[in-house]
DNA sequence: CCTACCGATCGGTAGG
DNA sequence: CCTACCGATCGGTAGG
């Protein structure tokens, strides 16, 4: 198959990813993702994938493994704490951007996974939050960041730039550069020590 | 009736708050509902609430009204953009741990009221963000802030503050003053000029 | 507050 | 990919 066909797969769970930031995984029924993607009947959507929750599988941990494989590469080519956050914040505003559906779900509507992926989903989540929590101790300690709490300073960024997923419409592409450099404005200079 | 005595709807608000966030308000039955405030019948619910939007509608409404008070009782009594950002933050830190529940059914399902109620509510949160808004603009424009787009800024720190009614439990009191000088310094101090 | 019940809708299967 | 269909569950009503 060439690079640029997507399967049928991919196109139910594409629409899944933006009907389910649409109206919330549980208010989302099968029967209108089916009308989504050109089907009459939700029972066809079975041949392309297993189940409602396979989709929301498949959506939480795309992204998981974006934001895994993004500080991964984070860790291994930036070396000063500053700037690794920096890269960090753009690998958040990137993904919002990119892929607003996607990370809208993985964002919001990772708790209706059952277990055993929630578990697994919740782990790749402490992962990350771990390494970057141990970027920003580093940065405490070389004396480039304030003496914060790393959990609160971790939680702070995080959840700061959680807006952007909803703010951002294609046709605020020019508005970005903007907004990319008040974020690193406000977050950064937060946790910067500065005198 | 006594003010400490609540009354049985009152009862079923506070358990419709706990349950839709614990599941999310469309995977929240109303049958489970009757069952953590000891009915064995959903059908009887019905006696103290209309339906299942309404407590959602309580929830939502009550909370926005408290922000709107509190908005209101910061512009009359506090005059300096700094300090005025500074009471805001305080609010949301008390909100988000005086009333946990309610402020994440706030926070993450009122997009499941239906209309006119969607309306007023969104009405009532942008009235509440351009008010913050026009705060942050004022103390751009004395110099005490620095020159980012208000927008930006307003819904960075607003995103900002969103992680604690998750983070927060009853047995973390202690380190509430820990969490909101840090963020005072991270978000406070990310939109002050500092030089 | 319970009994009895309703129509609607849900995710999913069997079979072709 | 459709036809036909299933059992389960939903929010809510009527009546006492």
């Amino acid at each position: 198959m060439a690079a640029n066909q997507k399967t049928k797969k991919q196109i139910v769970i594409e629409a899944a990813a933006k009907l389910f930031s649409d109206k919330g995984y549980s208010a989302a029924s099968m029967r209108e993702l089916a009308g989504r993607v050109g089907l009459e009947q939700a029972s066809s959507l079975y041949n392309h994938i297993r189940s409602k929750e396979e989709a929301l599988q498949e959506i939480c941990f795309e992204n998981a493994r974006k934001f895994i494989d993004g500080i991964t590469q984070i860790e291994a080519t930036v070396f000063e704490p500053v700037q690794q956050v920096k890269a960090l914040i753009d690998l958040h505003i990137q993904a919002a951007t990119n892929d607003i559906t996607s990370v809208t779900v993985f964002n919001d509507e990772w708790r209706h996974l059952s277990e055993p992926a929630l578990s697994e989903f919740l782990a790749l989540r402490k992962d990350y939050e771990e390494r970057f929590k141990e970027i920003i101790n580093k940065g405490i300690q070389s004396g480039v960041f304030k003496e914060v709490n790393s959990t609160i300073a971790l939680h702070t960024i995080l959840s700061g730039l959680k807006w952007i997923h909803y703010w951002y419409k294609p046709d605020r592409s020019s508005e970005l550069e903007i907004v990319r450099n008040d974020i690193m404005l406000l977050l950064i200079s937060g946790l910067e020590v500065n005198d």
